[in-house]
DNA sequence: TGGGATAACATGGGATTTTATGGGATACAA
DNA sequence: TTGTATCCCATAAAATCCCATGTTATCCCA
Protein backbone atom coordinates (compact mmCIF):
# COMPACT_ATOMS: atom_id res chain seq x y z
CA UNK A 1 0.00 0.00 0.00
CA UNK A 2 1.76 3.06 -1.18
CA UNK A 3 1.02 6.18 1.56
CA UNK A 4 2.75 9.28 2.95
CA UNK A 5 4.12 11.88 1.14
CA UNK A 6 7.85 12.19 0.16
CA UNK A 7 9.87 14.74 -1.65
CA UNK A 8 12.79 13.95 -3.19
CA UNK A 9 15.38 15.79 -5.64
CA UNK A 10 15.60 15.52 -9.19
CA UNK A 11 19.35 15.38 -10.36
CA UNK A 12 20.84 17.23 -13.56
CA UNK A 13 20.58 13.58 -15.10
CA UNK A 14 16.43 13.43 -14.90
CA UNK A 15 17.28 10.70 -12.03
CA UNK A 16 15.28 11.09 -9.16
CA UNK A 17 14.99 8.13 -5.66
CA UNK A 18 11.69 6.69 -5.56
CA UNK A 19 10.67 6.20 -1.77
CA UNK A 20 12.12 3.71 0.02
CA UNK A 21 8.37 2.16 1.47
CA UNK A 22 7.17 2.82 -2.26
CA UNK A 23 9.68 0.18 -3.37
CA UNK A 24 8.28 -1.82 -0.51
CA UNK A 25 5.29 -2.02 -1.35
CA UNK A 26 5.74 -2.93 -5.56
CA UNK A 27 8.39 -5.84 -4.05
CA UNK A 28 5.77 -7.36 -1.91
CA UNK A 29 2.72 -6.64 -4.12
CA UNK A 30 2.59 -10.22 -6.74
CA UNK A 31 3.04 -9.56 -9.92
CA UNK A 32 3.03 -11.63 -13.38
CA UNK A 33 5.89 -9.84 -14.92
CA UNK A 34 9.68 -9.70 -13.37
CA UNK A 35 9.93 -6.15 -14.18
CA UNK A 36 11.53 -3.98 -11.25
CA UNK A 37 10.24 -0.71 -11.28
CA UNK A 38 7.16 1.65 -11.39
CA UNK A 39 4.77 2.61 -14.00
CA UNK A 40 3.86 6.26 -14.85
CA UNK A 41 1.72 7.60 -16.95
CA UNK A 42 0.48 11.60 -17.26
CA UNK A 43 -2.96 12.17 -15.38
CA UNK A 44 -6.30 12.40 -16.96
CA UNK A 45 -6.66 15.34 -14.40
CA UNK A 46 -4.63 17.91 -14.35
CA UNK A 47 -0.91 18.31 -14.75
CA UNK A 48 0.89 15.84 -12.76
CA UNK A 49 1.73 11.97 -12.88
CA UNK A 50 0.12 9.08 -11.87
CA UNK A 51 1.82 5.51 -11.30
CA UNK A 52 2.24 2.38 -9.37
CA UNK A 53 3.31 -0.96 -10.05
CA UNK A 54 3.11 -3.18 -12.68
CA UNK A 55 0.64 -5.48 -11.04
CA UNK A 56 -1.82 -2.18 -10.83
CA UNK A 57 -1.13 -2.10 -14.48
CA UNK A 58 -2.36 -5.75 -14.69
CA UNK A 59 -5.34 -4.78 -12.27
CA UNK A 60 -6.76 -2.16 -14.75
CA UNK A 61 -6.60 -4.81 -17.36
CA UNK A 62 -8.69 -7.11 -16.08
CA UNK A 63 -11.07 -4.51 -15.18
CA UNK A 64 -11.22 -3.72 -19.04
CA UNK A 65 -11.40 -7.46 -20.31
CA UNK A 66 -15.02 -7.50 -18.14
CA UNK A 67 -15.81 -5.34 -20.71
CA UNK A 68 -17.23 -5.50 -24.60
CA UNK A 69 -14.52 -5.24 -26.90
CA UNK A 70 -15.20 -2.17 -28.72
CA UNK A 71 -16.69 -0.24 -25.90
CA UNK A 72 -16.06 3.32 -26.39
CA UNK A 73 -14.63 3.72 -22.57
CA UNK A 74 -12.46 0.65 -22.86
CA UNK A 75 -10.67 2.23 -26.17
CA UNK A 76 -10.32 5.77 -24.50
CA UNK A 77 -8.72 4.01 -21.33
CA UNK A 78 -6.55 2.16 -23.35
CA UNK A 79 -5.36 5.06 -25.07
CA UNK A 80 -5.17 7.40 -21.92
CA UNK A 81 -3.21 4.79 -19.73
CA UNK A 82 -1.99 1.92 -21.20
CA UNK A 83 -0.14 3.49 -24.84
CA UNK A 84 0.99 6.71 -22.38
CA UNK A 85 2.49 4.60 -20.04
CA UNK A 86 6.23 4.43 -19.05
CA UNK A 87 8.29 1.62 -17.29
CA UNK A 88 10.66 2.82 -15.87
CA UNK A 89 13.54 0.78 -14.11
CA UNK A 90 15.04 1.16 -10.96
CA UNK A 91 18.76 1.11 -10.76
CA UNK A 92 20.85 0.28 -8.21
CA UNK A 93 20.45 3.41 -5.67
CA UNK A 94 16.31 2.87 -6.24
CA UNK A 95 16.03 5.17 -8.33
CA UNK A 96 14.08 5.94 -12.00
CA UNK A 97 14.67 8.58 -14.79
CA UNK A 98 11.99 10.48 -15.51
CA UNK A 99 11.51 11.16 -19.58
CA UNK A 100 11.69 14.85 -20.69
CA UNK A 101 8.51 14.91 -21.73
CA UNK A 102 6.89 13.35 -18.59
CA UNK A 103 8.92 16.26 -16.81
CA UNK A 104 7.55 18.63 -18.82
CA UNK A 105 3.78 17.41 -18.39
CA UNK A 106 4.35 17.50 -14.66
CA UNK A 107 6.28 21.22 -14.52
CA UNK A 108 8.78 19.22 -12.63
CA UNK A 109 11.79 21.14 -11.26
CA UNK A 110 14.66 20.25 -9.11
CA UNK A 111 12.25 18.89 -6.93
CA UNK A 112 9.82 16.20 -6.78
CA UNK A 113 7.00 15.06 -4.89
CA UNK A 114 5.68 11.65 -4.51
CA UNK A 115 2.05 10.77 -2.90
CA UNK A 116 0.96 7.97 -1.65
CA UNK A 117 -3.06 7.25 -2.51
CA UNK A 118 -3.30 3.24 -1.90
CA UNK A 119 -3.17 1.49 -4.21
CA UNK A 120 -1.22 4.17 -6.56
CA UNK A 121 0.69 7.37 -6.20
CA UNK A 122 0.59 10.59 -7.66
CA UNK A 123 4.09 12.42 -8.87
CA UNK A 124 3.78 16.51 -8.20
CA UNK A 125 5.45 19.08 -8.48
CA UNK A 126 6.03 20.52 -4.91
CA UNK A 127 4.76 24.10 -5.43
CA UNK A 128 1.78 23.03 -7.46
CA UNK A 129 0.53 20.45 -4.85
CA UNK A 130 0.18 22.67 -2.36
CA UNK A 131 -2.07 24.65 -4.55
CA UNK A 132 -4.20 21.76 -4.66
CA UNK A 133 -4.19 20.55 -1.45
CA UNK A 134 -5.93 23.77 0.50
CA UNK A 135 -9.22 22.75 -1.92
CA UNK A 136 -9.01 19.23 -0.99
CA UNK A 137 -8.98 20.14 3.18
CA UNK A 138 -12.23 21.52 3.30
CA UNK A 139 -13.80 18.86 1.21
CA UNK A 140 -12.23 15.83 3.37
CA UNK A 141 -13.68 17.48 6.50
CA UNK A 142 -16.81 17.27 4.85
CA UNK A 143 -16.62 13.91 3.29
CA UNK A 144 -15.43 12.08 6.32
CA UNK A 145 -18.70 10.45 6.97
CA UNK A 146 -18.01 8.39 4.12
CA UNK A 147 -15.22 6.63 5.87
CA UNK A 148 -17.60 5.63 9.56
CA UNK A 149 -19.60 3.77 6.88
CA UNK A 150 -16.85 1.04 6.58
CA UNK A 151 -17.37 -1.77 8.26
CA UNK A 152 -14.33 -3.95 9.16
CA UNK A 153 -13.29 -6.87 7.27
CA UNK A 154 -15.34 -6.16 4.24
CA UNK A 155 -14.15 -6.28 0.40
CA UNK A 156 -11.16 -8.79 -1.02
CA UNK B 1 -9.13 -4.06 19.65
CA UNK B 2 -7.64 -0.76 21.37
CA UNK B 3 -8.63 -0.23 24.60
CA UNK B 4 -7.40 1.59 27.55
CA UNK B 5 -4.97 5.01 27.88
CA UNK B 6 -1.34 4.40 28.34
CA UNK B 7 1.08 7.24 28.61
CA UNK B 8 4.66 6.34 27.34
CA UNK B 9 7.77 8.66 27.24
CA UNK B 10 9.79 10.10 23.71
CA UNK B 11 13.18 9.76 23.99
CA UNK B 12 15.84 11.72 22.45
CA UNK B 13 15.68 10.41 18.94
CA UNK B 14 11.81 10.67 18.37
CA UNK B 15 11.20 6.70 19.98
CA UNK B 16 8.08 5.78 21.91
CA UNK B 17 6.85 2.31 22.80
CA UNK B 18 3.90 1.30 21.39
CA UNK B 19 1.87 -0.11 24.75
CA UNK B 20 2.16 -3.61 24.45
CA UNK B 21 -1.82 -4.42 24.31
CA UNK B 22 -1.83 -2.52 21.09
CA UNK B 23 0.62 -4.41 19.26
CA UNK B 24 -0.99 -7.63 20.78
CA UNK B 25 -4.44 -6.02 18.51
CA UNK B 26 -2.31 -5.37 15.94
CA UNK B 27 -0.51 -8.74 15.29
CA UNK B 28 -3.67 -10.43 16.03
CA UNK B 29 -5.77 -8.62 13.05
CA UNK B 30 -5.22 -10.20 9.71
CA UNK B 31 -3.68 -8.15 6.97
CA UNK B 32 -2.53 -8.71 3.53
CA UNK B 33 0.55 -6.87 3.87
CA UNK B 34 3.12 -8.22 6.01
CA UNK B 35 3.98 -4.82 7.69
CA UNK B 36 5.16 -4.95 11.24
CA UNK B 37 3.72 -1.78 13.02
CA UNK B 38 1.49 0.91 13.01
CA UNK B 39 -0.15 3.43 10.41
CA UNK B 40 -0.26 7.25 12.10
CA UNK B 41 -1.72 10.90 10.56
CA UNK B 42 -2.48 14.03 11.89
CA UNK B 43 -5.93 14.22 12.70
CA UNK B 44 -8.67 16.51 10.74
CA UNK B 45 -9.99 17.18 14.04
CA UNK B 46 -7.26 18.74 16.00
CA UNK B 47 -3.89 18.74 17.27
CA UNK B 48 -3.64 14.78 17.52
CA UNK B 49 -2.72 11.94 16.11
CA UNK B 50 -4.81 9.01 15.11
CA UNK B 51 -3.85 5.42 14.21
CA UNK B 52 -4.24 1.99 14.15
CA UNK B 53 -3.08 -1.19 11.99
CA UNK B 54 -2.66 -1.56 8.53
CA UNK B 55 -5.44 -4.03 8.24
CA UNK B 56 -7.59 -0.11 9.24
CA UNK B 57 -6.47 1.40 6.01
CA UNK B 58 -7.31 -1.35 3.86
CA UNK B 59 -10.66 -1.08 5.00
CA UNK B 60 -10.88 2.52 4.37
CA UNK B 61 -9.27 1.62 0.45
CA UNK B 62 -12.36 -0.87 0.33
CA UNK B 63 -14.68 2.00 0.78
CA UNK B 64 -13.20 4.24 -1.05
CA UNK B 65 -12.98 1.68 -4.11
CA UNK B 66 -16.72 1.69 -4.12
CA UNK B 67 -16.41 5.58 -5.42
CA UNK B 68 -15.32 6.32 -9.21
CA UNK B 69 -11.69 7.53 -9.40
CA UNK B 70 -11.70 10.79 -9.99
CA UNK B 71 -14.28 11.69 -7.55
CA UNK B 72 -14.22 14.99 -5.79
CA UNK B 73 -14.88 13.25 -2.71
CA UNK B 74 -12.93 9.97 -3.03
CA UNK B 75 -9.24 11.96 -4.07
CA UNK B 76 -9.98 14.45 -0.76
CA UNK B 77 -9.74 11.52 1.57
CA UNK B 78 -7.26 9.87 -0.38
CA UNK B 79 -5.16 12.78 0.50
CA UNK B 80 -6.08 13.87 3.69
CA UNK B 81 -5.96 9.84 5.09
CA UNK B 82 -3.05 7.82 2.73
CA UNK B 83 -1.06 10.74 1.55
CA UNK B 84 -0.94 12.13 5.36
CA UNK B 85 -0.19 9.10 7.27
CA UNK B 86 3.07 7.09 8.21
CA UNK B 87 4.04 3.40 8.13
CA UNK B 88 6.13 3.59 11.41
CA UNK B 89 7.63 0.29 12.21
CA UNK B 90 8.11 -1.31 15.02
CA UNK B 91 12.14 -1.73 16.74
CA UNK B 92 13.11 -4.78 18.28
CA UNK B 93 10.87 -3.44 21.37
CA UNK B 94 8.11 -2.38 20.03
CA UNK B 95 8.91 1.15 19.70
CA UNK B 96 8.11 3.43 16.42
CA UNK B 97 9.84 6.51 15.55
CA UNK B 98 7.36 9.40 14.77
CA UNK B 99 8.97 11.49 12.53
CA UNK B 100 9.34 15.48 13.47
CA UNK B 101 6.29 16.74 11.52
CA UNK B 102 3.82 14.70 13.33
CA UNK B 103 5.39 15.37 17.03
CA UNK B 104 4.95 19.08 16.07
CA UNK B 105 1.20 18.61 14.94
CA UNK B 106 0.37 17.04 17.84
CA UNK B 107 2.41 19.18 20.30
CA UNK B 108 4.27 16.58 21.73
CA UNK B 109 7.74 17.19 24.23
CA UNK B 110 8.62 13.99 26.76
CA UNK B 111 5.32 12.19 27.22
CA UNK B 112 3.01 10.51 24.94
CA UNK B 113 -0.71 9.05 25.55
CA UNK B 114 -1.84 6.42 23.59
CA UNK B 115 -5.62 6.53 23.65
CA UNK B 116 -7.82 3.37 22.81
CA UNK B 117 -10.81 3.74 20.91
CA UNK B 118 -11.52 -0.21 19.43
CA UNK B 119 -10.33 -0.07 15.52
CA UNK B 120 -8.07 2.74 15.84
CA UNK B 121 -6.59 4.90 18.88
CA UNK B 122 -5.20 8.65 18.94
CA UNK B 123 -1.98 10.20 20.08
CA UNK B 124 -1.67 13.09 22.51
CA UNK B 125 0.30 15.56 24.07
CA UNK B 126 -0.97 14.59 27.83
CA UNK B 127 -1.57 18.17 28.50
CA UNK B 128 -3.60 18.64 25.27
CA UNK B 129 -5.49 15.88 26.18
CA UNK B 130 -6.24 17.01 29.91
CA UNK B 131 -7.25 20.28 28.20
CA UNK B 132 -9.80 18.59 26.50
CA UNK B 133 -11.23 16.77 29.11
CA UNK B 134 -11.59 19.54 31.04
CA UNK B 135 -13.58 20.93 27.96
CA UNK B 136 -15.97 18.47 28.04
CA UNK B 137 -16.41 18.02 31.42
CA UNK B 138 -17.34 21.90 31.49
CA UNK B 139 -19.83 21.47 28.49
CA UNK B 140 -21.17 18.56 30.48
CA UNK B 141 -22.02 20.69 33.26
CA UNK B 142 -23.81 23.25 31.18
CA UNK B 143 -25.56 20.38 29.34
CA UNK B 144 -27.01 19.02 33.26
CA UNK B 145 -28.72 22.59 33.44
CA UNK B 146 -30.08 22.45 29.87
CA UNK B 147 -31.33 19.19 30.62
CA UNK B 148 -33.23 19.74 34.25
CA UNK B 149 -35.04 23.05 32.36
CA UNK B 150 -36.48 20.91 29.75
CA UNK B 151 -37.49 17.89 32.07
CA UNK B 152 -41.01 16.49 31.04
CA UNK B 153 -44.00 18.29 32.99
CA UNK B 154 -42.31 20.75 34.10
CA UNK B 155 -44.12 23.77 33.22
CA UNK B 156 -42.20 26.94 31.74
C1' DT C 1 -1.89 -17.26 50.28
C1' DG C 2 2.78 -15.60 50.71
C1' DG C 3 6.75 -14.56 48.50
C1' DG C 4 10.60 -15.76 45.73
C1' DA C 5 11.53 -16.95 40.81
C1' DT C 6 10.57 -15.84 36.18
C1' DA C 7 9.00 -13.40 32.35
C1' DA C 8 7.45 -9.18 30.01
C1' DC C 9 7.87 -4.39 29.35
C1' DA C 10 9.64 0.26 28.80
C1' DT C 11 13.72 2.65 27.92
C1' DG C 12 18.77 4.09 27.04
C1' DG C 13 22.68 4.17 24.03
C1' DG C 14 26.22 2.39 20.80
C1' DA C 15 26.91 -0.09 16.47
C1' DT C 16 25.33 -1.15 11.96
C1' DT C 17 22.59 -0.69 7.87
C1' DT C 18 19.69 1.79 4.70
C1' DT C 19 18.66 5.80 2.05
C1' DA C 20 19.12 9.54 -0.85
C1' DT C 21 22.15 11.60 -3.84
C1' DG C 22 26.41 12.91 -6.58
C1' DG C 23 29.57 11.79 -10.11
C1' DG C 24 32.65 8.91 -13.04
C1' DA C 25 32.92 5.11 -16.24
C1' DT C 26 30.80 2.24 -19.62
C1' DA C 27 27.54 0.72 -23.22
C1' DC C 28 24.36 2.09 -26.96
C1' DA C 29 22.24 4.67 -30.74
C1' DA C 30 21.91 8.13 -34.03
C1' DT D 1 31.71 11.24 -32.85
C1' DT D 2 28.04 13.12 -29.90
C1' DG D 3 24.47 12.78 -27.18
C1' DT D 4 21.92 9.64 -24.20
C1' DA D 5 21.02 6.07 -21.08
C1' DT D 6 22.80 2.61 -17.75
C1' DC D 7 25.87 0.77 -14.43
C1' DC D 8 28.88 1.17 -10.61
C1' DC D 9 31.04 3.15 -6.66
C1' DA D 10 31.41 6.81 -2.93
C1' DT D 11 29.43 9.33 0.95
C1' DA D 12 26.84 11.79 4.50
C1' DA D 13 22.86 11.66 7.00
C1' DA D 14 19.26 9.25 8.85
C1' DA D 15 16.88 5.22 10.27
C1' DT D 16 17.21 0.77 12.35
C1' DC D 17 19.17 -3.07 14.83
C1' DC D 18 20.91 -5.01 18.89
C1' DC D 19 22.20 -5.46 23.54
C1' DA D 20 21.89 -3.84 28.42
C1' DT D 21 19.16 -2.48 32.42
C1' DG D 22 15.74 -1.23 35.83
C1' DT D 23 11.04 -1.92 36.77
C1' DT D 24 6.70 -3.98 36.85
C1' DA D 25 3.72 -7.73 36.24
C1' DT D 26 2.95 -12.69 36.29
C1' DC D 27 3.76 -17.34 37.54
C1' DC D 28 4.43 -21.16 40.62
C1' DC D 29 4.87 -23.92 44.47
C1' DA D 30 5.21 -24.76 49.32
Amino acid sequence: MFLSTVTNSLDAKGRVSVPADFRATISETPSKSPFDGIVVWPSLDGNYLEGGGISLLEDFQNSLDQREHYDAERSALQYMIFASSRQLAFDGGGRVSLPKDLHEYAGLNGKVTFVGLGRRFEIWSPKALEDRKDGLLALARESRHLLKTVKPGEGS
